[in-house]
DNA sequence: GGACGTATTGTGAGCGCTAACAATTCATGC
DNA sequence: GCATGAATTGTTAGCGCTCACAATACGTCC
């Protein structure tokens, strides 16, 4: 039965056809206790026949709540945010909480400042601000905005609450399972320069291969796509021989124009050079070959991010900077080991 | 300059400092023309000492809008849903409104029925609702909502306004495309039953088949993932050299799965076996070979859905049932035809 | 049977804003 | 100088709900 043009019955009609006044009809719905069963039956009667539903403004008015919460990401076509939103939302849900979400192209101080004022005039109590590029996240600490941020892929740098999975321990994990099997060097295609992240995973590549007394190779950029992994892979294909053996790349997309590259120039994977990706995308198990990666857990990303951001809400954490970290897990697959997972074998 | 916890100031607070009425205020913010130049100057002023906002639920409460749509979708990780759903917000923003999203794990009449449900708690003044699967569309019409809603995806059958692609003419692209090639017979690895963009492929597929009295070969199924193309890539690999040179497949991600098995098996693509896909991810130009495939304008779809929803809230529509197409288009690359287009020769 | 305590229901006052109307100011013309 | 109308500002009611409190009903005990 689709919707109908006349005025919706509000709280008071209820009450008159019931036989009780407006304020028996609240207690019925926000079920409080003291309302007698038979008084409850009357009331849910006339509900049900006039279809009617609480007015979401004036319930919003009078609690001075809208339990809505808003998300600020960009990006969201790729795989990482989109997992990260979808854990968002249903996190909120969970807890009784609708999500306004804006999408934004670039993220950038202005257009993260129109999206925090939209998300404002829309009545949220609180964002979720999914801010990998740092000159973002800057810009979230200085802005002017009546509810609480809590920013999501920032690191932990900035001044502001944040939940992070531990980019630098996952770049650990990869590089770390390369040298151990026997890789000499392991070479490093980074994201780009002004994400957090990618910092991150530098770090963390650096810093294992300086902990095994081991010069980092030259570093190579990519922007995440796999057309700036292709290019790079056609590079690195220059190196085989010299000395590369091992790649660490920054995501699996970027992963995925590397094994092109490489198979084009004639290097085979995983024999003349090991390749480990970041994320561990749907398809990266179908690559060719299977694609060793690192996993972030957006469920407990979005799970803690929407705990974090009621806690401010409530006023239940002080109101300074908790930092939440959270650990990724190392996914071995054929891109390392010519012996291991085959697709099929177990379910993804 | 994070939040203050003090009860933020009325609009009764800014007229009294600003020495005018609530009402002047009022005008102010709304752009109204009969504002003296010095009155409004004096009003500004106040607003931005105080840091006044508006209060959003007074607001929706006295105008009866709160300017907020909702969106159902499902399968958010997936590329398409997720474009649609970044489209859609994107438009809706455009237009002055704000988005909540209800994001379900799988979409069925309760959980669909539920996510309504919830989203009218939220105050939202439409819905649009990406929805499909087959059962859940037919819920769509008979559900009980006091708001307009659209459909996208669920194909122009169901007594509910929708907004398709034309998913049957995508598959006489590429069916066509195959048969143009060369091919005497175009094997076809569809999507669930259930889906109706499936069922609509494979009805295009069927027809361009028959129109060139071309008996369609045995259908196999999938459910859309890499792991169930690369298990009927393993059976198609059966088939070849007994009839089998070109397959069309039903989306993008099985189509890896499919050029895997193949590879696996000692079968080239695109000189043994030529595979079509559906979709257009951004991986498809860097699968091993570059993937032929149809691509679905989402930003259309998602401006024509919020055109039309609004459409229907201001009631400009009749709220019989509007149907808008929206072309595919098909875009070629080298898993059909060996000499086209390597990646990195022209940009994405 | 009446006092007392508890369960149940009703009443009134906002929440902070916009819309409609009323009141005031100001410029203009005769 | 005053009527006339337009521009500008103020006043009064709600919008539909929840909260705090008041009122009534009901049961129990002595």
């Amino acid at each position: 039965m689709p919707h109908s043009q006349l005025r919706p019955p509000t709280m008071a009609d209820v009450a008159r056809q019931a036989g009780v006044s407006h304020q028996t009809v609240s207690r019925v719905l926000g079920d409080h206790p003291n309302v007698r069963d038979e008084t409850r039956a009357k009331v849910l009667r006339a509900i049900e026949e006039m279809g009617y539903r609480r007015n979401f403004s004036a319930r919003a008015l009078a609690t001075r709540r809208t339990r809505t919460l808003g998300v600020v990401a960009s990006n969201t076509t790729l795989y990482g945010p989109a997992s990260t939103l979808f854990a968002l939302e249903e996190a909120a849900r969970a807890e009784g909480y609708l999500v306004s979400t804006v999408s934004l192209r670039r993220l950038t101080v202005e257009t993260l400042s129109e999206a925090l004022d939209r998300l404002s005039e829309g009545g949220v109590e609180g964002v979720v601000a999914i801010a990998p590029q740092r000159s973002a996240v800057e810009a979230l600490a200085e802005l002017r905005h009546p509810f609480p941020v809590v920013a999501v892929g920032t690191g932990s740098g900035a001044g502001v609450p944040s939940v992070n999975v531990d980019q630098s321990l996952g770049a650990r994990l990869a590089t770390g399972h390369l040298l151990a099997a026997g890789h000499r060097r392991v070479w490093h295609l980074a994201g780009p320069e002004d994400w957090q992240e990618a910092v991150d995973r530098v770090a963390g590549w650096r810093a294992t291969l300086e902990e095994a007394d081991v010069e980092p190779p030259m570093l190579l950029r990519g922007d995440w796509s796999p057309l700036s992994g292709y290019r790079a892979g056609q590079e690195l294909a220059g190196w085989v021989g010299r000395g590369l053996t091992a790649v660490f790349v920054a995501n699996d997309q970027m992963a995925l124009g590397v094994l092109r590259a490489l198979r084009e120039a004639g290097v085979r994977t995983p024999q003349d050079v090991a390749v480990a990706g970041f994320d561990d995308i749907p398809e990266s198990e179908f690559f060719a070959p299977p694609l060793t990666t690192v996993r972030q857990d957006f469920a407990t990303v979005g799970k803690r991010s929407i705990a974090l951001l009621l806690d401010l809400i409530e006023g239940r954490t002080p109101a300074g900077t908790s930092q939440v970290s959270i650990e990724p897990q190392l996914v071995v697959r054929a891109s390392t080991f010519p012996y291991l997972p085959q697709p099929g074998a177990a379910p993804g």
